[in-house]
DNA sequence: TGTATTTTTGTCAAAATTTGTCAAGTCACA
DNA sequence: TGTGACTTGACAAATTTTGACAAAAATACA
């Protein structure tokens, strides 16, 4: 259970590459890179399935730290996080089923 | 489990207010409030907190109802809201114990 | 039907937020 | 001290959100 930019430096690492390259092969500043990695911002989607797909990673499980990662964002000191987190699974699951 | 707008007209209705009155009171043009009751729009938190106390409703309530809007917009048409749900629950809870 | 009232809709610019870029900075270590 | 890798902060660009207004549409009802 960690964060996307925690994932995404674990690849990386893993596989031996420099920020730099990634970067260029997915097309972004290196910088707005190093800034994902530490958590300090969140990849676009487009962004974060480049990745996934240069370091032919588990895609859903990268996609669902991001998600999450966006909800954390939205309820970042709310009380009520936890009452809110289970309504929105019954929201989502009356609209499925419409 | 209502939208917050499905909550916010219902409690107008139940007091007999117009959206012009509510709108005067709160101090927001009356379109957008038709846009939040409709669910076009999301109240802000400070719109929001207004309309609580005017309607003399169970804050929490409606903050609940809210936020969970919030992320239910944050998961339209993801796959993997269920999962990205569960996962953000457990972030926050790690969190909270830190 | 005609009119007044209420609500909804569309559009626009201002404001706010997010995003990307750049240059300078730190750190490790050869 | 020089180099490579990464980080940081400030700024600009782009995008999104917001609020305001006017006008259309719907509703109520004499």
């Amino acid at each position: 259970m960690r964060s996307i930019g925690e994932m995404l430096r674990q690849l990386r690492e893993e596989q031996n590459q420099l920020l730099r390259e990634v970067a260029a092969v997915i097309g972004m500043d290196q910088a707005l890179l190093s800034k994902i990695e530490r958590g300090e911002r969140l990849p676009s989607k487009e962004q974060l399935l480049k990745l996934a797909k240069h370091f032919k990673a588990e895609k859903n499980e990268l996609v669902v730290a991001w998600l999450s990662d966006r909800l954390v964002n939205e309820l970042v000191d709310e009380d009520l996080a936890k009452e809110a987190l289970k309504i929105a699974g019954q929201k989502i699951e009356k609209k499925k089923i419409k």
